[in-house]
DNA sequence: TACTACATGTAAACGGTTACATGATTGC
DNA sequence: GCAATCATGTAACCGTTTACATGTAGTA
């Protein structure tokens, strides 16, 4: 089995929730669980048809007029069962994520302090940009999923990028007051 | 030029500071920039290659009794404008961070309340372990480092590292209560 | 005796994105 | 007429990690 790739994961968890198209998946996780995880097609088509393989789901097709067939995948028991097994399990790794920002002000040294401060604020603007995101997913979850079984796990995931988000613009703000004392 | 791998201004920004090994610039990595950057060998010694391919740096060998040679890159002029050019630059993107806990916790519905909490219990613990390792490294740069012109940048780094992991800690806190009153 | 530190490097595999191909329908 | 939406899929490429190969010296 695979050393990382939680793709397989990811699909069955939504098709536990209804049948679904490739197409459904990404329109879902867009505008779900984007702000913490992304797949893309060149992922997603492969790893349906390898569900399908491991007999995880099954796909019927449904022939539309003047559209291409669509291809719906449904969980079979087997799925459930996998998935609720790797939902069990407690996470292992915590892997590091990469941040270009940090790395610039890790050797803001060889710049001066204006242009360290001006790289922060532009950072900073960009975290007001992802809360607004997710205040606007906040509303749009409080009004029309609230009585959704789901809808308290969603909102954690919500909170959850808030307060990241939030505690980065606070350390913005911290950061450009540190510099302009310099 | 490549589109994302920021590996080469890693090594150069190193290089600024002094000559090293492929294996100190890993040995550096691991005590400095860690906690937000890494680099396997797999990508720093190739890496070097290209640099003095494209001469901004150059390596000349040392050999030493009873070991292997040493192989000392040093910066070239060139290097250090093509270092601040991209020091200069701001950053484009912020990629998101693939993030298992919060995954788990999107279909928390599928599991009872408490294993949810058990989840996020190990969580906070994993988050409490990086925080001592942040902590311990703030107060080695504090004794050690504090009159290197770099101190304050370095602070910087680490200060959103425990930023972070603060609001991680309280968010887990947050959520268990949350999930207590279900 | 075995492990760790020193030191260099490569090949294979993995995880993932991007770009492309194809084509109908709907709305501006 | 053009863009967007629906819909499926693959090939190429990129970035990265892991495992391996090689070898010495010191230490527990």
């Amino acid at each position: 089995m695979s050393r990382e790739n939680k793709t397989m994961y990811t699909l069955l968890g939504l098709l536990m929730y209804s049948p679904l198209t490739g197409y459904e998946i990404k329109r879902t996780i867009e505008s779900s669980i984007k702000h913490f995880w992304q797949e893309s097609y060149g992922q997603i088509y492969p790893t349906l048809k390898k569900l399908v393989d491991q007999e995880l789901a099954v796909v019927h097709i449904e022939k539309v007029e003047g559209k291409p067939d669509r291809k719906v995948y449904t969980i079979t028991e087997q799925g459930r069962q996998e998935f609720i097994n790797w939902l069990e399990k407690p996470i292992e790794k915590i892997p590091i994520h990469k941040n270009e920002l940090l790395l610039k002000v890790f050797y803001g040294q060889y710049l001066t302090v204006e242009q360290n401060i001006e790289q922060i604020i532009q950072y900073r603007q960009k975290m007001e940009d992802i809360l607004q995101t997710l205040n606007t997913t906040e509303q749009f979850l409080i009004s029309r999923k609230k009585d959704d079984p789901h809808f308290d796990y969603w909102m954690l995931t919500l909170s959850h990028g808030q307060s990241i988000v939030k505690a980065t613009i606070q350390w913005c703000e911290d950061s450009i007051d540190i510099l302009s004392n310099k």
